[in-house]
RNA sequence: GCGGCUGUAGCUCAGCUGGUAGUAGCGCCAGAUUGUGGUUCUGGAUGUCGUGGGUUCAAGCCCCACCAGCCGCCCCA
């Protein structure tokens, strides 16, 4: 047997059915921030997210999905749309079109990790790009917004971890204080913590291990190293938070993955996910475009949600399929009568009814099936029915059955 | 990439100290009922016991390798 491969799963109905509704709803959204969907290639070249996400990251140095194309160029399946977003951006001038571009999409990501709950090599990133602009208005919004989507998706007790990963200006002195402070200490800290001071003292911060936090809470935090234009950002995002009601929690020691951060960073947590529980990531990328070779200074903050990790989480049974579910299912006696049907349901599926015909059934089978498929109602319709010019209609959850003419039927059911 | 647990029907699972696979529950198909579903009753189909080796007279069960899923690490969404 042919299996999906490592790390991919197909998706079902019903379950797609969620998927779709939670798709909708971050449309919804979107559409009231007044976002634009894009759509970029899930092929780039490999130079993209090498220069983009960071060489030396997890993601580019050991989990893309990269191969050779027959002329020899290197492409890379996309591990994450941000750097693709940019790139479009900047091909296609976006710049010199009017005002900040707000941009959001929907799709898979690839990356070649080990598979696990909520962890899977193909996977859904919701996201977006708001590009053009330093305003901490805009940080704000782009969290409200995603706020506003967990919430409407149905997504309860999550939290919302804020932060700052300073600038160009402030970063690199105050990881060089880090390291300083490390030298002491180093030795007493796990072994994964001794190798990062090496290769990433900021990953120190994020160590799990309960040993190492004594030491770890005695490091200089980045809070109190941020430049004065940094310090007022943030200020500024945390005060329109505040205004907007939405609750959030400072994490210092909170940090990225990817190179290109800077300034505010969020994360989304969830209790249900275990130990993948980050249902979403973000943060403001002022050098991105720059470092991608765009010509002007394009600063912006984005976000993904995992939909995977959102769809685990969001309570299905709230995520009824009632949008799809079967309005009628034809039950046709003989031949005479499948040919009167067919021409029936075009009419009913043309006004937007959902119409299934049992083409070659007992009518007791065909009652079954209705049943089973969930339908509203049941059209009967035989040699009877057709020489009276009238259908058998049933409601399947009452099981009241009348005889209705044409008009009477489709005016019963789009009363449903 | 590292460590641990698991793998029997479409699903959930039985399967004794190794003796040659289950009237199991749900689901699926059919009949009881040749124009009426949901309840009931009756019957039926579906398994290379994850895959490949090994030990043994004999392996679903023991051993090894591989594959997949899950959990943790790492990392992230």
């Amino acid at each position: 047997m042919i299996r999906a491969v490592k790390g991919t799963r197909d998706l079902l109905p019903p379950d797609t059915a969620v998927w779709n509704r939670v798709d909708a709803i971050a449309r919804d959204v979107f559409r009231a921030y007044n976002y634009h969907e894009i759509r970029t290639p899930i092929l780039e070249e490999t130079q993209l997210f090498a220069r983009g996400v960071g060489a030396e990251t997890d993601i580019v140095s050991k989990e893309m999905y990269t191969f050779e194309d027959r002329d020899g160029s290197s492409l890379t399946l996309r591990p994450e749309n941000t750097a693709s977003v940019i790139r479009a951006y900047i091909e296609h001038r976006l710049d010199q079109r009017p005002g900040i571009q707000k941009l959001y999409y929907i799709g898979p990501m690839f990356r070649r990790e080990r598979p696990q709950k909520g962890r899977y090599r193909q996977f859904f990133q919701i996201g977006a790009e708001a590009i053009g602009s330093e305003s901490p208005f805009v940080d704000a919004e782009v969290i409200e917004l995603v706020v506003e989507i967990l919430t409407r998706a149905g997504l309860q007790g999550f939290t919302l971890l804020l932060n700052s990963v300073g600038d160009h200006n402030c970063r690199p002195a105050f990881v060089e204080k880090l390291r300083e402070a490390l030298l002491p200490v180093a030795a007493q800290l796990c072994t994964d913590c001794q190798r990062r001071t090496e290769t990433n003292p900021l990953r120190v911060l994020d160590c799990k291990v309960p040993e190492d936090q004594a030491i770890i809470n005695a490091l200089p935090s980045i809070l109190d190293h941020l430049c004065d234009t940094c310090n007022h950002h943030f200020t500024a995002v945390r005060a329109h938070l505040d205004s907007r009601g939405i609750p959030y929690e400072i994490r210092p020691r909170m940090v990225r993955g990817l190179d290109y951060y800077m300034r505010t960073t969020f994360e989304v947590i969830h209790g249900n996910l275990g130990a993948q529980n980050s249902v979403l990531g973000g943060g403001r990328y002022d050098g991105l475009a720059e470092s991608l070779g765009s010509p002007v200074h394009s600063p912006g903050i984005g976000f993904s949600i995992g939909e995977d990790r959102l769809v685990m989480t969001v309570d299905q049974t709230e995520a009824q399929t009632e949008g799809e579910r079967l309005a009628v299912f034809m039950a046709p006696l003989g031949e005479a009568a499948l040919l009167h049907a067919g021409i029936l349901a075009r009419d009913l599926r043309r006004v937007g009814i959902s119409v299934e015909v049992a083409a070659n059934a007992k009518l007791k089978r065909a009652m079954e099936l209705a049943n089973k498929s969930g339908a509203r109602f049941a059209v009967i319709l035989g040699d009877d029915e057709i020489a009276a010019g009238q259908y058998s209609l049933k409601d399947m959850q009452s099981g009241e059955q009348h005889r209705v003419t044409r008009e009477e039927l489709f005016q019963k059911i789009r009363n449903q």
